[in-house]
DNA sequence: CGCGTTTGACCTGCGC
DNA sequence: GCGCAGGTCAAACGCG
């Protein structure tokens, strides 16, 4: 009998609304099924959610019968144990809306807190070209704060490579945000949603070499950025335990196109990216969403490393923007030569 | 057997 | 000039 007992519980425990509806109805009708008591001694596999309920109500009024001062301990102890669940379920319901409040604000500060950073820079460094790509994820309030950060910058735009602030003069807000929009989308595709964080990009005024940098949340050792990659190298920076792999593109050969890979030190989850060179191949399409996004700010030839469409420098950056937007890929990021 | 990875050696740029 | 750190090369190795 305590055998019995005890598979109720945990029938009820793997449907618990299922129990609830059983006992609901065994209240109310429970009297004409008594005949059938008969049934209770069947040990048979359940497999329909009523038959279940009913088998369920059968047992508890059989062992009713013979134990009829343990019908009241029986249900309080399958109710009570629904609306512990219950509870906890609303419970941890709550928890998961308060901890998405805690990410959403963390993601809101850090991203203000790289728009600031990048005012100091360009404040600082007036002749070191900085892009920063917002990638990911990204809410209306970033949005805004990256237009304010935009309208306010001031940039020179004969020398500054602004992120999304020259193509913006070609566009309207609403394309704008349409476009932010795109992006995030875009980019959401590129990385399968794990890209979460910011690229940021420079050119070193002695070698004239560029690199875009982009910070992304990846469990694997690279991520997937639609290109072929061959590794040729690994080192162990200083400062960083993590050891920094280098890779050259494989798509065609000849292509001068490196990066290097690193998982960033603070947070073993982020894998810092470098590109390095301009691609001398078309992209493979998986790839070209985001060298649209990253390579259509960087618009002058050794930029683009990521698209080889924007290798061409004679290609104006009106016909730049109207590429990658009539092509419907992800660029928005205006380029500046 | 071909291709990609690993890893130690070598090269190069930079600061002192 | 020297030392250091980052970057690249290439032989060895592993895998399919």
């Amino acid at each position: 009998m305590s055998s019995k007992r005890q598979k109720h519980i945990d029938l009820s425990l793997e449907t618990a609304d299922d129990e609830v509806r059983a006992l609901e109805e065994a209240e109310d009708g429970g009297d004409q099924e008594e005949e059938e008591e008969e049934k209770e001694g069947c040990e048979v596999v359940i497999s329909n959610e009523d038959e279940e309920a009913n088998k369920h109500q059968e047992e508890n009024q059989t062992e009713e019968k013979e134990q009829s001062y343990e019908k009241p301990t029986a249900k309080d102890v399958i109710k009570d144990e629904l609306c512990v669940l219950q509870a906890e379920m609303e419970r941890m319901k709550e928890e998961n809306r308060m901890l998405q409040e805690v990410i959403d604000r963390t993601m809101n500060d850090y991203y203000d807190l790289q728009m600031k950073f990048a005012d100091i820079q360009q404040e600082d460094q007036p002749k070191e070209h900085q892009v920063f790509l917002s990638l990911g994820r990204q809410s209306s309030d970033e949005i805004k704060q990256a237009k304010v950060a935009d309208r306010g910058s001031g940039l020179a735009d004969d020398e500054e490579l602004g992120l999304s602030l020259s193509l913006q003069t070609h566009v309207d807000p609403h394309q704008r945000d349409d476009a932010r929009e795109e992006k995030g989308k875009g980019l959401q595709s590129w990385a399968a949603g794990e890209l979460t964080t910011i690229t940021s990009q420079s050119i070193n005024p002695a070698t004239r070499k560029t690199r875009v940098s982009v910070r992304a949340r990846c469990q694997g050792p690279t991520m997937n950025d639609g290109c072929q990659w061959r590794k040729y190298g690994q080192k162990v920076a200083k400062g960083n335990p993590c050891p920094r792999a280098y890779y050259r593109c494989t798509v065609a050969p000849g292509c001068p196109v490196r990066k290097q890979v690193q998982r960033c030190l603070e947070d073993m989850s982020i894998l810092v990216t470098t590109y390095e060179g301009t691609h001398n191949h078309p992209l493979p399409v998986g790839a070209t969403a985001m060298a649209s996004t990253a390579a259509s700010s960087l618009s002058s030839s050794p930029l683009s490393y990521l698209s080889p469409y924007l290798a061409n420098p004679s290609l104006p950056l009106s016909t730049m923007s109207s590429f990658t937007s009539s092509a419907g890929y992800s660029g928005i990021f205006g380029g500046r030569q």
